[in-house]
DNA sequence: CTGCTACGCTACGGTTGCGTAGCGTTCTGC
DNA sequence: GCAGAACGCTACGCAACCGTAGCGTAGCAG
């Protein structure tokens, strides 16, 4: 990693294969105990990589957990159908079934719980927090450039609006995320009547 | 704890004495690091009680800290104007403060991430929720007796619409929660005409 | 083919934490 | 006052985890 001839790349097959198996591995703990779930002696046993191998790689357990947080989240495609409803329709299924599965959604609160204490886990998390919403700032973004959204709405505003209501959903009040709130939140956006006169 | 005859209410100051300071010590712990931050060793030095002492009132960790958990929210204080729209402002603002402020806010994050896991923290967080969105609730069940929501609407529904966007602001944008998006959040209650038409 | 590099293995040392045992002391309720 | 409960203290045993050291082996690049 030091050397400055051979690392242009990855030379070395090794090399990508170890990190790889670690990485999975850790993402693999991370979803069953969060972060605090990850021990390096554990990644080792999971992956049949030594752990004198993973201390090559990575400086330290933080090193390692903050390396596979920030692999995490995947953006959803950029919907544009040319009407706001329609592309927040989209995006909002999309989250509503990534809420719902097995995946960075149940290591989210892990991580936000720890970037309330540790600099490095909170800059993280915003990167993965952006990634994950971009799709629906750029909606909204376009929509305000179309005139469908007043020019006053802060597009994070209506954002928050939009999903803070399932992520309550799935976190603090753990009621089902089921269709007939997916359309409840959904009426209240901008480019649409609201709810109570339909 | 055990003996059936003394323990009618607290004969013994030693005991809640003891009992105050080890429970103190330990929200103080969350506080600082979450429910994982919390040790035994740590509370018995923080508070001077003696660890052997902790284990005669608790079996384990895992019940002092459920025990500290489940002694963490209170419930706001129930306002009554007789709209829905003041109710809601009042309720909101109190929990706006709550969220900047250092208190259950900042351990909430834990309690849920370890709620994904843990049965019986699931259900404190389960209590713990429902005590401090009782006020909510019930502000939306009596307008609605008054007739000024409409019968359809589940009040868990709009009170999510509600809380969801400030707790989102909170623990996954990380934006500040000011004024001007707290009218934001307010003004798309029901009682209310939409925000795109003021 | 050869030399370099990554790797696996074993074995540490140190720390932290859980939960228990035994004993002497102090406080409390009666 | 007095018996008994609660407490503090010290000292364990055990497990998990972090991070490191040394050595021999296997695989890669040239």
């Amino acid at each position: 990693m030091v050397e400055g001839v051979e690392s242009a790349v990855g030379l070395d097959r090794r090399v990508a294969r170890s990190k790889d198996a670690v990485l999975s591995a850790t993402y693999e703990l991370m979803l069953e105990g969060g972060l605090g779930g990850v021990s390096v002696d554990e990644v080792s046993r999971r992956c049949g990589v030594a752990k004198t191998t993973i201390y090559r790689h990575w400086p330290s357990r933080a090193a390692l957990v903050l390396d596979a947080c920030s692999q995490m989240g995947v953006a959803a495609p950029q919907p544009d159908t040319g009407s706001l409803a329609d592309d927040l329709r989209i995006l909002v299924e999309g989250l509503v079934a990534e809420l719902g599965a097995p995946g960075w959604a149940s290591v989210l609160p892990s991580v936000i719980d720890a970037a309330e204490r540790d600099p490095d886990i909170a800059r993280a998390h915003a990167s993965l927090h952006r990634t994950l919403m971009a799709p629906f700032v750029e909606a909204v973004e376009r929509a305000r450039q179309r005139g469908e959204v007043a020019a006053a709405d802060e597009p994070a505003d209506v954002v928050a609006l939009l999903v803070g209501p399932l992520f309550y959903r799935r976190w603090f009040s753990r009621e089902p995320l089921d269709a007939s709130f997916v359309e409840t939140v959904l009426s209240g956006m901008p480019g649409r009547r609201p709810r109570d006169t339909p």
